[in-house]
DNA sequence: AAATCGGGGTT
DNA sequence: AACCCAGATTT
């Protein structure tokens, strides 16, 4: 079989690559599934260099699965905030109590077990199994697909079942018989550092595996792998307040069933095609019930999946009658508000985006406080 | 099968 | 501005 020749001599180069190439992350310094969990979990459509500080932070907060389990759900989100993708947060804070009352505390070694948690597909029980345990499974993410549709010149589009089948079937096909957690992360590593998405270009001449490479050899690596169309990004704009008294500013909390569900956030709200500042006066009078000029900061870029959101940022300082009608609106809806410091922001779940909008008063702030 | 969920690194 | 990242889950 030819595959099959292919396959052992892309095991031995691959691997006396990755012993030479590994980057030092800190999810590598360790052997304990919990945290190798957790690692995997963060990783999940997000880079290397974001997650590094969050992973810091998080296994030092909650260096056990117990400690996780035992936190407040409104602790872990906080901490998490900024990764995105939250749901991730809440199923990894479900599954370390399931963990503790189902499994003894220990992640558990069987794939199954491991799928029936919240959170967990099959490339993460995949990762955790082989990484953590050194159990022969394989895994599939978008490094590896990558790099296996080159290798094997598949030209159609990724997303269908049918090749994403096939592209299982041969992660497990190339696994050695051993040590499958270090084969498994050097195919990813090298879909990381060498083998790059089209565009940016391919460092084929680096590349350890480049001869068994069909797309190499037919010199399609900048034409794979074939990817699905992208649904087209909506553009939004909206307009977001920073409402000053004395003792800080106004945040509320999203409801649950909504984007970003139960973080916290600036009052504000989406807008049509009015100009901004009409509509910061308009809103602010009809929505908080504060009758005033709302002074225009500036506007700021942000991005939720598809959504494209200009945010129009204004700020206004409230007191007195004009405070006590706010407070009479806030009373009247159940949204929760608060008033709060800066500072106290890092210990509430909120989005980046009002860190962003913090950012921008930096220059300002001095002429607010 | 397609849509949804965050945000940023990189080019 | 586009692409895509150590994907999972719901529709």
């Amino acid at each position: 079989m030819k595959d099959l020749k292919k396959a052992e001599d892309l095991r031995v180069r691959l691997i006396s690559w990755y012993a030479d190439n590994a980057r030092p992350l800190p999810w590598r310094e360790t052997h304990d599934p919990y945290l190798i969990w957790i690692s995997e979990i963060m990783l999940q459509q997000t880079q290397v260099a974001t997650v590094i500080p969050y992973y810091l932070k998080f296994s030092k907060r909650f260096p056990t699965i117990k400690r996780l389990a035992e936190a407040s759900l409104e602790e872990v989100l906080a901490l998490w905030s900024g990764l995105g993708y939250y749901k991730r947060a809440r199923q990894v804070k479900q599954s370390a109590e399931q963990i503790i009352k189902g499994f003894d505390g220990l992640i558990p070694r069987v794939h199954k077990d491991l799928l029936s948690l919240p959170g967990i597909g099959k490339y993460t029980a995949g990762a955790i199994l082989s990484i953590a345990y050194d159990l022969n499974y394989p895994i599939l993410d978008g490094n590896v697909m990558r790099v296996l549709s080159r290798v094997f010149a598949m030209d159609e589009v990724l997303n269908a079942k049918g090749v994403q089948n096939k592209l299982w079937s041969l992660a497990e096909k190339i696994l050695p018989e051993k040590k499958a957690g270090m084969f498994n992360q050097a195919l990813m590593e090298l879909g990381a550092l060498i083998c790059l998405p089209s565009g940016k270009k391919s460092l084929c001449h680096d590349c350890p595996i480049s001869e068994s490479c069909e797309a190499h050899q037919k010199d399609l690596v900048s034409q794979l792998p074939k990817l699905p169309e992208k649904r087209e990004k909506v553009k939004i704009q909206q307009v977001m307040f920073l409402l000053l008294e004395k003792k800080g500013f106004l945040i509320l909390q999203r409801p649950d069933d909504v984007l970003l569900k139960g973080m916290w956030e600036l009052p504000g709200k989406e807008i049509s095609d009015q100009p901004h500042q009409e509509a910061a006066y308009q809103i602010l009078k009809e929505d908080f019930a504060v009758d005033g000029n709302p002074h225009y900061l500036s506007s700021l870029s942000h991005s939720i999946t598809y959504r494209a959101i200009t945010c129009h940022v204004y700020l206004i300082h409230v007191s007195g009658e004009v405070k006590k009608s706010l407070m009479n609106r806030l009373e009247s809806r159940t949204l929760e508000y608060r008033w709060i410091q800066r500072d106290e922001l890092q210990d509430l779940p909120h989005s980046s985006l009002i860190d962003k909008v913090m950012l921008l008063l930096d220059p300002v702030q001095k002429d607010l406080f």
